[in-house]
DNA sequence: CGCTGATTTGAATTAGATCAACGATGGTGG
DNA sequence: CCACCATCGTTGATCTAATTCAAATCAGCG
């Protein structure tokens, strides 16, 4: 798959796929690595399926294998639509495996501003991502988005479990790794310094996780967020997000069917949009 | 130190320490679960030592125990202050444990502007943090600030090695969550509007890690770092972070000694004038 | 139908980026 | 040891983007 996106990525003007060692500070060069950390998308909207989730599934299936067979003692919960499953203060004793269902996660920032900090599907893991400090407490706040089922496992009797089954550790690190992609393209949306290319930024990283992709080969992101939320999603307000959505959908990047449903036409010139959009004013080498 | 800092907290005007299942959206709510997660600095500052370091000590002497014990091969490297670890586009077929000096992690961004994503002292771990894709690439860039010495495993070879000891793998769940703990922290300061804010969270964090105790008891920042590598790490410019700068030092909350040495006389306060700053001008509450 | 919440628009204000310029600093090589 | 140069810190003027505030429109729902 990594040899698709090259060879989509270096077919488009401006985007050239260095190998290691070249890539040191040439324009263009988010653009390229992005889009090859986009690949799975992009590859899958040429009639071909992103492998990350295969496998990660997979790991997934292994952990809940050797959950079973190990006789865990696990709680599965379901949560209703905006039920919150912890929030900060909470004991962290226990992972959270999302079974189906969306859930965020959110901290709390001001007052009363909320800032979403993770949007995790099925196969997802949650909780405060360690094994080692059992008397941690939750630093943020966990919801579910639409209804969801949770398996709630103690860490401790996971901890025997990887002990006993060293294979399920790999299933774990698996599932932090992911974790940390999301919360690196968290970054990725926040380090933009325009609301436009934040909420480009955001739209490329939610298609790439919750995209559907309909008749037409669009991909759609069906989530029914409000511009609150997505407000929340780039450190912004409501107001910056409608009309960045404007602007957005004026351009041709994004297209909004009848109720908020999301559609990416062109994930690559919506890439484009955001590197154009920061390019314009980056400047200073910084050496820091 | 979690019941400590948790009397520390509340003995404090505005700062009240709930209980799980209390905390939703309350005022000073952030402040007091941020300063909960200071605990160790707070604790330490009267005369008690942050006990999270030493736990990740532990577990990384018990990683370099087991990679000694069962002959793994590592290559231990040496580099030069500003000399570059890896680059994005390199193989991730390995990851890198500092043993000593102090090494950051960025990422470019636009043509010219690099974010720094991780600021990383002995015992910490980094390069792309997960053991199952081999074929992967770093997409960030590794450089030493000081001389530091890194000692490098394949992978592989520690995949291995886990299978072997189950043990080790804690040692890997620790430092994982370690680097977690540390882009949690850049979503602080990213996710604050004003430079101001996000220079005073980015001195929290730094005071948190990399913070020296003096005679006289207070937090040293002493990394000789530049306005514009203060600028790289809030997403800023050079300019504006001396006017930030200037402004907390004239409200007498952070120090600046003879050269680049910065100290925290009061982090507590610090950490108000992050919430007031912030509070200010927050509305909406946010349901999103 | 009137309510509530979401979206949109506009005007005023402000924070910060940008640009330019200056002295200070520190390291380099002659 | 000194001249040179690059980087750093600071300041001010200008300009743009985004927040803030206010208000109108629109949607679904009891």
């Amino acid at each position: 798959m990594e040899r698709f996106a090259r060879r989509l990525v270096s077919s488009l003007p401006g985007l050239v796929f260095r190998g290691a060692g070249e890539v040191h500070n040439r324009p263009a060069l988010a653009v390229t690595l992005y889009a090859a950390a986009l690949g799975g998308v992009l590859a899958s909207s040429f009639g071909r399926i992103a492998d990350r989730t295969e496998v990660h599934d997979s790991s997934q299936e292994t952990l809940l294998r050797g959950m079973k067979e190990e006789g865990l003692r696990t709680v599965e919960r379901r949560y209703a639509s905006n039920a919150e499953i912890y929030t900060p203060g909470d004991p962290a004793d226990s992972l959270y495996l999302l079974l189906s269902g969306v859930v965020r996660t959110y901290k709390t920032y001001g007052e009363l501003k909320e800032a979403t900090t993770a949007l995790l599907k099925d196969g997802g893991v949650f909780g405060a991502l360690d094994l080692t400090e059992e008397g941690g407490r939750q630093q943020e706040t966990a919801e579910a988005v639409t209804e969801a089922r949770v398996l709630i496992v103690r860490k401790s009797a996971l901890a025997w479990l990887v002990r006993r089954r060293p294979e399920v550790s790999f299933a774990l690190f698996s599932a932090f790794s992911e974790r940390g992609g999301q919360t690196e393209a968290l970054h990725g949306i926040l380090l933009q310094r325009e609301v436009t290319s934040r909420l480009a930024m955001l739209f490329l990283h939610l298609g790439k996780r919750f995209g559907e992709r309909g008749e037409t080969g669009e991909l759609t992101i069906d989530l029914g967020l409000t511009h609150q939320q997505l407000a929340c999603m780039t450190a912004s307000t409501r107001e910056a997000v409608s009309k960045a959505m404007i602007e957005l959908r004026e351009e041709g990047l994004i297209d909004v069917r009848d109720r908020k449903r999301i559609a990416l036409p062109d994930m690559l010139a919506l890439l484009e949009r955001v590197e154009n959009g920061s390019a314009r004013k980056s400047s200073q080498a910084a050496s820091g």
